[in-house]
DNA sequence: GGTTAATGGTTGTTTTTGTAACTAACAACG
DNA sequence: CGTTGTTAGTTACAAAAACAACCATTAACC
């Protein structure tokens, strides 16, 4: 490392999120990659159906934003494991219902009390004023497109 | 969908980080994939390189946290397209002393004034006071581990 | 010096993701 | 009705990331 030209790397938005979004995963991927063997698709399908109930396919991708091969694979994933059933549409035969099962919803509430602790956890790292503008510019950004 | 628990997702700070992450990446995406056909581990290795002057993979690991694999093969791809250049050291034969080509600095240099341009653009979507707030409060989340 | 441990970096293999093309069902419109 | 266009969801294949095992070299220590 010789010179220092002065782009200040650490200051650069898609940077900086992209390392704080990492670093504040890992904690709570121990618990649903260990204890669940889950991937990141699948707990967030997992907490749509926990949240709002029985949704499509398509309703947890408009939420969502993931793109709907992925939530097609973290589906697959949740219903081999029994933790969400799939019931076809009287009227509309394309659509699929999702529904977490007993099992879904206790592992739902599991991971949701450790999202909630964590996520306390994280805040105080953060002075007050941090953590509400912090959540407020996010949403702005997360919305941008 | 029907019932709604109240666990507010969108307020999950690692959820929130990772949608905003990504929402904002996309853009600067655009720049170093189609411009230049290189991956997020390339354009990072490139601008530590860019920004630090010469350096070992090592060394950009220590800073950037990426994975020493991540690096080794950004650095072979970026060597391939004659973006850098590798030499070993005198005295430790195991390290390799990274520096840009005339053409990695050119290509730094063109990608820097995107993400300088398109920073300000992301920095308008906010007011100056969560710019601020943002970047301290996302520095101490990075910083965490 | 000779053995063991640690470091810098690479390679091989398996998972995940991304992209595009596809099927099945429904809608719109002549 | 019948053709054309959409929509919901899946599948196949390519690209990328993760993880572990692996050289080669240097450091540590008896």
């Amino acid at each position: 490392m010789t010179e220092n030209d002065d782009f200040p790397l650490q200051q650069f938005l898609p940077y900086l999120l992209n390392q704080a979004a990492e670093e504040s995963s890992l904690e709570f991927q121990k618990a649903y990659k260990n204890r669940y063997g889950m991937l990141r698709t699948e707990w967030r399908v997992l907490f749509h159906l926990g949240i709002y109930g029985r949704m499509t396919a398509r309703e947890i991708g408009d939420r969502s934003k993931m793109h709907k091969t992925k939530i097609s694979r973290a589906v697959q994933r949740l219903a081999e494991r029994r933790y969400l059933t799939r019931t076809q549409d009287e009227k509309d035969r394309r659509l699929e219902h999702l529904e977490l099962t007993n099992a879904g919803a206790a592992a739902y509430r599991d991971l949701r009390k450790i999202a909630e602790d964590y996520d306390k956890t994280l805040a105080a790292i953060l002075t007050p004023q941090e953590d509400r503008i912090l959540r407020q510019a996010l949403l702005k950004l997360a919305r941008m497109g």
